[in-house]
DNA sequence: AAGAGCCCCAACCGCTCTTTT
DNA sequence: AAAAAGAGCGGTTGGGGCTCT
């Protein structure tokens, strides 16, 4: 038996928000709050759209101090540095630009950040590769005000300070690779860790050859690919220049410098002595 | 000036996860 | 413990606006 759909489809309007539409769900919302149930929220707000279109227009657009626009490089920094990180985490992400929603950032990363990126790589594989025999290190970086916890197989990405040297690491998407939330707001990193192994998919990137092979992930939490990593040409432009450098030509011609930053400048921490019984070391986001 | 093609982004869809009954 | 309901997420789409020819 399929389920129950959430709202009466017949009878919801679809498409754009109306401003009318739109003042009366902000309305309600300031007055009398979500009050936790979106599904039921339209038809007390006196609106015919789907509880989740109000959650959606909501939070991507009517909540206060949504922030639309240019993104900045240290925006784009950090959103590079997480995807590089966890992929397309695109709510946790957001979670580290205030102001910013997880459809906005996904927007601008499919759009204009990842052809940006995408506009330095090289076609060809790079000449030094490393071959991973072992887990690969992690990071650990003091943190701000907030804390994430990932783990990484790039030693660090140094300011983000060139697209070349975010992806000269392990790029990857693994299927078993899911952050769960609890209602405290903390995201644990521990689906799929009941085994020993498990294996996904593993997207990587020989500065700007991407290709995909299989990954492990370990009981552990660690992941690692049975392919290599690309570890040489960190390029230390930074994003302006890049800009520039985009403006300019069309082809590139960077010269290379030691892939390997040994800064710590993300606030990526792992905590070791975090676990959790039957499911070993647990990846902890904090926010 | 007009048509074609491209780009961007708001919104939808369908799925999984979490909570409630 | 199981089922149902709701919330949240990521991928995809469609249309409006912009650019190019």
């Amino acid at each position: 038996m399929g389920r129950a759909p959430c709202c009466d489809k017949a009878n919801v309007t679809k498409g754009p928000w109306s401003p009318e539409e739109d003042s009366k769900l902000k309305g309600f919302i300031e007055k009398y709050g979500t009050g936790g149930n979106w599904i039921a929220l339209p038809h007390k707000a006196g609106l015919k759209r789907c509880g989740k279109s109000c959650r959606l227009r909501w939070l991507n657009y009517l909540r206060p101090n949504i922030k639309h626009g240019e993104f900045s490089d240290d925006e784009d920094q950090i959103i590079c540095n997480l995807y590089a990180n966890i992929g397309s985490r695109w709510s946790i992400i957001a979670a580290q630009l205030p102001g910013r929603t997880d459809n906005d950032i996904k927007n601008y990363w499919n759009t204009k950040l990842k052809k940006k990126l995408m506009g330095f790589f090289p076609k060809s594989k790079p000449q030094h590769q490393q071959n991973f025999s072992s887990p690969p290190p992690l990071i650990q970086t003091p943190s701000t005000s907030t804390t994430s916890t990932y783990y990484t197989t790039q030693p660090n990405f140094e300011s983000l300070s060139t697209p070349s040297s975010l992806f000269s690491g392990a790029f990857y998407q693994t299927k078993n690779y899911n952050p769960s939330s609890s209602s405290s707001g903390e995201v644990n990193f521990n689906k799929g860790m009941d085994s020993d192994f498990g294996v996904g998919d593993l997207m990587m990137f020989y500065n700007g050859y991407e290709e995909n092979q299989r990954s492990m992930l370990s009981g552990d939490g660690f992941l690692w690919g049975e392919g290599s990593v690309s570890t040489n040409a960190q390029l230390d432009y930074s994003l302006e220049e890049l800009k520039q450098l985009i403006s300019n030509s069309g082809s590139t011609n960077i010269s290379s410098k030691d892939a390997c930053s040994t800064s710590h400048s993300n606030n990526l921490v792992f905590d070791e002595n975090m676990t959790q019984p039957h499911q070993g070391k647990v990846m902890s986001y904090y926010y």
